[in-house]
DNA sequence: ACCTGAACACCGTTCAAGT
DNA sequence: ACCTGAACACCGTTCAAGT
């Protein structure tokens, strides 16, 4: 580490982010150190404040690449099929979105507390409220599909995605925390098994 | 503040706790310092390690005396009778109990996300396990009298809990983090009339 | 335009020494 | 038994100066 580069890096504002994405989920985030991040991409402590504000601006900057991650994961959840199958599950793509949805959280835990924790202000930035709308137009939709395969279909759609969020959200935070008695759905899928006992 | 003590404080760790309960909410977890923390209790810098191993040991304290007043909230929220009331609402206790729980989280917003933070270990401390499995207790006790009145029979209690949990949880963490779309449920209890859309 | 070095005001923590 | 002061190894951030 601390591999010496020329004076001008060329793409340390990059170099600075993925070392930052990976730095997090080993270190946590309060590991997570500007000068330590400079130093191990090779450059002066006082370099990452010509690319970004302050700490907080690269921490901003990295919950919204998780957003987008986030995004992206959904949209590529299997969705139900629009015209209900035959005997088909009106929830298929609901299970499908929140199984994507946790493996997320799972994968990357310190990521996601970070672009959950406000960060001390609104939605940190433009490009995190984009990206965090594309995921959350993904459960309107999922929540639209099985509304007109038959579920719940007498319920406030928004009500019914608020209510879906908050317990993934919940799952998510109680998963990754370890809070769940052992023995309980802590591994893989199980936890979606119980969930389903409220969302069915 | 720093008023001068005698060289023995007499009850400093107690005043160290106190101290940090307020500077919790008002600092933010980040912003608690125990060097702040000794100098507002007018002591040196290192007085605090003659009570706390280190700052973690201060932290998981602090969750524990929490977790006790997060079961004492919810003991004391009004349970469903116990023979269901002629015409009654099954969901009463359960509905109690929601409220509570989020309101302890929106008063101590900090103080929430310390104690379910795991704090980089298993279930912080003894009094962590004892405080948190009475205050779980609580939901499993609704959920028990809710089923009785009928709610969900068929369902598993276990799983139903959890679930419950992980609603609750949730919403508190939308709810704190500011993360819900404005002008819905964000003020008040009306997040409970959307949680209930799923729950019911 | 981009990077460095010294400097400032903070941290948590250890340890020998004081009362 | 409890507290202090100096010291160490860290932080984020600023600013004048270098390339």
């Amino acid at each position: 580490m601390a591999v010496k580069h020329p004076y001008h890096h060329g793409a340390l504002r990059e170099a600075l982010l993925s070392q930052a994405f990976q730095d997090l989920e080993t270190e946590g985030l309060e590991g997570l150190s500007l000068r330590r991040l400079a130093e191990s991409t090779g450059v002066s402590k006082t370099a990452p404040y010509r690319h970004f504000a302050d700490k907080r601006d690269l921490l901003v900057t990295i919950a919204a690449e998780g957003f987008r991650l986030l995004a992206e994961k959904l949209e590529a959840a299997p969705s139900a099929p629009q015209p209900p199958a035959p005997g088909g599950d009106a929830l298929q793509g609901i299970t499908a979105l929140c199984r994507a949805y946790v493996e997320f959280a799972r994968e990357r835990p310190v990521l996601y507390k970070l672009m959950i924790s406000r960060l001390g202000y609104e939605l940190h930035s433009e490009a995190c409220r984009l990206n965090s709308e594309r995921a959350f137009g993904c459960l309107v939709r999922a929540v639209q599909t099985a509304q007109a395969a038959g579920w719940r279909r007498d319920k406030d759609g928004m009500a019914l995605v608020l209510s879906l969020w908050a317990s993934i959200h919940g799952w998510a935070g109680l998963l990754i925390d370890g809070l769940l008695p052992s023995g309980n759905g802590v591994e893989g899928d199980e936890w979606l098994k119980l969930a389903l006992v409220l969302i069915d």
